[in-house]
DNA sequence: TCAATCCGTATC
DNA sequence: ATACGGATTGAC
């Protein structure tokens, strides 16, 4: 397999084995190789005595190391993704297969594949103590008085008994069945733990498993349940923060069998567990799920072939299951694992909306000085018994759009017009459109923040030209037009003076919060875990922001980010409350405050079906300009019924402005005007991108994957078409 | 008639 | 992508 991009080269190239390389060249291995005259790297997928290639071979320029790093099971499996994805292996591999660490490789001579480790899991044997572990206690998880040592497997079904299917799946799994299952989880902190029992049975049966979760946070949390219930030697935590070194060991640790559970992010459903009995992908919705690289596999997706392949296991599940995980369930492939009704109750807290205040949502100001009075009085009570209150705030990214704080007119770039916005750096705001950046005076964006985890640093504007100006009313500070994190910090604090008031978000997330009276701002993802029980009141203020997103999705999105804050407060038994600011006629609303997820995604899944959306259809996204657009439309055989939709204008606001951060002398705005010829940027030429939208019956989707393959094979490399990027179930359909 | 250039094709 | 071969074009 050559690693090489080209769709027309999506295929296996032979090669002679010279003697000297036919012991170190085995199949999996890292291979050099020529290939149209150049070195290139490749893994052998296959040793033969003969060849159907009726040229000369060329001979393996050189092994790069024996160690077979690419199992069959994942080559199989990689394939059937790029084939579903319209992608390349050589694409699917890069992601599947970590980079080499040589000094890693050579190092970690560890013991000999350990014997039967279901049976004796030995308490972490003196090896490195997992940093993540060390440094991030978890105080929720801690609060089950669990041993320090390592205890016998679990064999009680714990949670699970709360489901009807729930101990008789533990059952076969344990028996070395495969169960597959769509599992609602119930509020509260049971999951990573029911998670772990999963895994622990798999493992009594002599297999192996794969955990995937949307983020490092959630890596840690089961992990920690993990060594709880399997065993620390048997499980390995893969996560893209490791650097390359750690990442690999924890790689080769899977692949030579010493560890038995991988527990990861989305790349870790390629983990190459051997001898795999269950695939688990917690909060399967969540967009971190999606792999931003082509051919952009998602993690759910990639669970379920594999499951399907490898006969193992598979739990797909999160509070609130998406339409595509309940599209599993149709036909019998996999079985839903439902909380009946009074486990709801016993579990879930006390959910209320505020109505539908339409100058609450209309006006900023509005919704900063005036928070709910339902919300104020919720929050006051919990405080004072005691507990912890999550406050749930739309993210800055969301409309990052910086307005002037006197007369609120938005914040515009002198030159061209497009909108300015905080990326990053402290001090300067860049213009999302050219990416000039912009000097602001010392205090121009509001006053001390609360509680900033980084602490001012010592930055005044950069002595470079002019600051930010209003050119209406020369005032030189700014406020975020949507009320952000850290605004919403400030007016809360006002509303309760005296408590704690902490944030969790893009720049510093908490993994737990202390059980002690505290405000804990957060942004959808980032909600920390509140120790003892849970948040005594969660206060749901982003409704507005989450349902008002242009997209497919934004209905089930937001009832998944409330369900995921509103999990982590107490039952209603202890006090737990939930106040959303929101109209109560929403059914994403109603199933909230029912807290019947699956009631809402069956009507969600039925709605989409009868408008032709995913998951009853499937569709591709071709992204590019609109020539390469129209190139690849004309060149593709597309399977009968295809439906084309559009071309539409692309909204490009994703690409273009993080990327180019201006040189760090800040050359382009000192050097005055710009020549009157030049335009805006040297990227700032961008071609409008067009998106079409190619929507084909469930059934279909293979042959659409195929075809579009295809085409891109036959445009081969014409240079129109080098930008185009075709996507099968784009995450985000508008 | 030769060389420079274009286009299409294969890359083990 | 990139290298190569054959066809094509243009100048002498």
């Amino acid at each position: 397999m050559i690693d090489n991009p080209l769709t027309h080269l999506d295929r296996l190239f032979d090669y002679l084995v010279p003697a000297d390389l036919a012991d170190a060249a085995v199949p999996g291995s890292r291979v050099r190789v020529r290939f149209a005259g150049r070195l290139v790297d490749g893994f052998i997928l296959e040793r033969a005595a003969t060849s159907d290639h009726d040229g000369r071979l060329a001979p393996l320029e050189r092994s790069v190391s024996a160690e077979p790093v690419l199992s069959p099971a994942i080559a199989r499996l990689a394939r059937a993704v790029a084939d579903r994805y319209a992608g390349t292996l050589a694409d699917v591999l890069r992601l599947a297969v970590p980079p080499r660490h040589a000094r890693t490789e050579s190092a970690a001579v560890a013991p000999a594949p350990t014997p039967a480790l279901a049976e004796t899991p030995t308490p972490a044997l003196a090896e490195t103590p997992t940093p993540a572990l060390a440094e991030t206690p978890t105080p929720a998880l801690a609060e089950t008085p669990a041993p320090a040592e390592t205890p016998a497997p679990e064999r009680k079904p714990g949670e699970w008994a709360r489901y009807p299917a729930g101990e008789s799946m533990l059952a076969a799994l344990a028996d070395g069945r495969s169960p597959r299952a769509v599992w609602w989880a119930p509020p509260g902190p049971a999951w990573p733990a029911m998670i772990a029992t999963a895994v622990a049975a798999t493992v009594r049966s002599g297999h192996g498993a794969v955990v995937v979760v949307p983020d490092h946070r959630d890596v840690d949390r089961v992990e920690a349940a993990l060594a709880r219930a399997v065993g620390r030697a048997a499980t390995v935590a893969l996560r893209a923060d490791l650097g390359p070194a750690a990442r690999y060991r924890a790689f080769l640790a899977v692949r030579r069998g010493q560890a038995r559970v991988a527990v990861g992010t989305r790349a870790a459903v390629f983990a190459p567990v051997t001898d795999l009995g269950l695939v688990v992908v917690w909060d399967e919705g969540d967009d971190l799920h999606a792999e931003p690289l082509a051919p952009y596999p998602h993690a759910r997706d990639v669970a379920v072939l594999r499951a399907a392949q490898e006969g193992a296991a598979l739990i797909v599940g999160g509070f609130c299951p998406t339409a595509e995980a309940e599209s599993l369930l149709r036909g019998g492939w996999a079985h839903p694992l439902l909380l009946p009704r009074p486990e709801v109750r016993a579990l879930a807290p006390r959910v209320e909306a505020t109505g539908s205040d339409h100058e609450y949502a209309r006006d900023p100001a509005a919704r900063a000085a005036r928070l709910p009075s339902l919300a104020v009085r919720t929050a006051r009570e919990s405080l004072a018994v005691g507990a912890p209150v999550l406050v749930q705030v739309p993210r800055r990214g969301y409309q990052p759009s910086l307005a002037c704080a006197d007369c609120r007119r938005p914040a515009r770039c002198r030159h061209c017009q497009g909108p300015l916005a905080r990326l990053g750096r402290p001090g300067v705001l860049t213009c999302r459109w050219c990416g000039r950046p912009v000097p602001t005076a010392p205090d121009a964006l509001g006053g001390p923040t609360t509680a900033s985890p980084a602490g001012p640093g010592p930055r005044a504007a950069r002595g470079t030209g002019a600051v930010w100006r209003c050119p209406a009313c020369a005032a030189t500070s700014l406020r975020a037009s949507v009320t952000g994190d850290r605004r919403t910090a400030e007016e809360l604090g006002r509303a309760f003076p005296g408590v704690p008031v902490r944030t969790s978000g893009r720049d510093g997330v908490l993994a737990t919060v202390p059980a002690e009276p505290a405000l804990v701002i957060s942004t959808p993802g980032a909600e920390p875990v509140a120790a003892d029980g849970g948040y005594g009141a969660v206060l749901l203020l982003d409704g507005w922001a989450l349902l008002g997103r242009p997209d497919l999705r934004a209905a089930e999105t937001a009832l998944r980010r409330w369900a995921a804050a509103a999990a982590l407060a107490r039952p209603a038994s202890q006090g737990g409350r939930v106040v959303i600011a929101a109209d109560a006629g929403l059914p994403a609303v109603q199933a909230l405050i029912r807290w019947d997820p699956a009631t809402f995604t069956a009507r969600e899944a039925a709605e989409r079906a009868e408008l032709g959306f995913p998951p009853a259809t499937r569709m591709a996204a071709v992204d590019g300009t609109p020539a390469a657009v129209a190139e690849l439309l004309d060149a593709a055989r597309l399977p009968d019924g295809a439906d084309v939709l559009g071309p539409v204008p692309l909204p490009a606001p994703t690409r273009a402005a993080p990327t180019r951060a201006a040189s760090p002398s800040g050359a382009p705005s000192p050097s005055g005007g710009r020549s009157p010829s030049g335009a805006a940027s040297p990227s700032g030429r961008e071609e409008e991108l067009e998106r079409l939208l190619i929507r084909v019956p469930r059934e279909q989707g293979g042959a659409l994957a195929a075809a579009l393959h295809a085409a891109r094979g036959v445009l081969g490399t014409r240079h129109t078409t080098s930008g185009l990027r075709v996507q099968l179930d784009p995450p985000v359909i508008g």
